[in-house]
DNA sequence: CATCATGTTACACG
DNA sequence: GCGTGTAACATGAT
């Protein structure tokens, strides 16, 4: 569930206590190596160990872990992974894949850096250039200052996708999925099953503020709660309990008072009010 | 027991 | 090439 909003609220908490420090051992537990994008487990972990992390990025949903050897870790997280700040003591969860062990500091209560994942389709992968670590076509990111109004509509314009389908696609734009999809769509007055390639320039423009609005309401908020998400401290968001339409089929909405509807478009559960948005 | 679920990729088909 | 549908990945919740 992790979209932009949670994999920044996780970069926010790890930053402060990652700077800086060294990686004294990284371990992928046995059974979980598929989560190493690398070549085996022991050419990642040869190249995590022993490293400074000089910086923490973020692009999409990916993070990005800048190390002094000049490589950059990149984490994705998927469905359910999180990454999550133990003491040296604390007992990993049952669902820990993988940790980073750091060098104890002074002033930071953390050494280890845990990575649960309960469904097990997050990566790891430690690249020498961070574009090699994400996917080919990968997009702008959506709160970039690269991303415009102007360059949302000229992509769109471009697709004969449904408007869902094209916010879902990372080589539209990267870091949207499929709950902040559904609350932008509401708020800019769109039916996702709209073409993109015929919605209006002032309909691209509401739908651009729709995506900053949203994404940085959710980051206010730590991020949504849904499911299995938990911060870096271990601590679940907010933001599900502000939604317009996900998760509210059958219920009115809060605007108009219909009742908000459930669809499948690319075979995506996907929510809407009938009466506030148009096709 | 069956169905559904946040992300992404691969593949078949029209 | 494009869009769509489906399966796959692995697991828990309902």
């Amino acid at each position: 569930m992790p979209e932009l909003p949670e994999v920044e609220t996780t970069r926010r908490g790890l930053h402060p206590h990652l700077i800086g420090r060294v990686i004294s051992d990284a371990k992928i537990y046995s059974g979980f190596e598929r989560l190493c994008l690398n070549t085996d487990v022991k050419e990642l972990t040869d190249r995590l160990i022993g490293q400074r992390i000089e910086g923490t990025d973020r692009y999409g949903k990916y993070l990005i872990f800048w190390l002094s050897s000049g490589d950059s870790l990149i984490v994705h997280l998927r469905m359910t992974g999180a990454l999550v700040l133990r003491n040296i003591s604390s007992l990993g969860g049952k669902y820990e894949r993988a940790r980073l062990t750091l060098e104890s500091s002074p002033n930071c209560p953390f050494e280890i850096v845990s990575f649960d994942d309960v469904r097990r389709f997050g990566t790891w992968n430690v690249v020498n250039h961070v574009r090699d670590g994400l996917a080919r076509d990968i997009g702008p990111d959506a709160l970039a200052s690269d991303f415009t109004a102007d360059s949302l509509i000229s992509v769109l314009r471009q697709k004969t996708c449904t408007i869902k389908s094209a916010l879902l696609d990372q080589s539209t734009l990267a870091g949207l999925g499929n709950i902040y999809v559904d609350e932008i769509c509401f708020l800019a007055g769109i039916d996702p099953r709209k073409r993109s390639n015929t919605i209006s320039r002032k309909k691209s423009e509401q739908l651009f503020t729709a995506i900053r609005d949203t994404l940085n309401k959710a980051l206010d908020q730590g991020g949504s709660s849904f499911s299995d998400y938990v911060n870096a401290h271990g601590m679940p968001g907010g933001a599900l309990d502000h939604c317009n339409v996900y998760g509210r089929a059958g219920m009115e909405c809060y605007r108009c008072g219909q009742t908000i509807k459930k669809i499948k478009i690319v075979g995506r559960g996907t929510h809407y009010c009938p009466k506030c948005q148009h096709r």
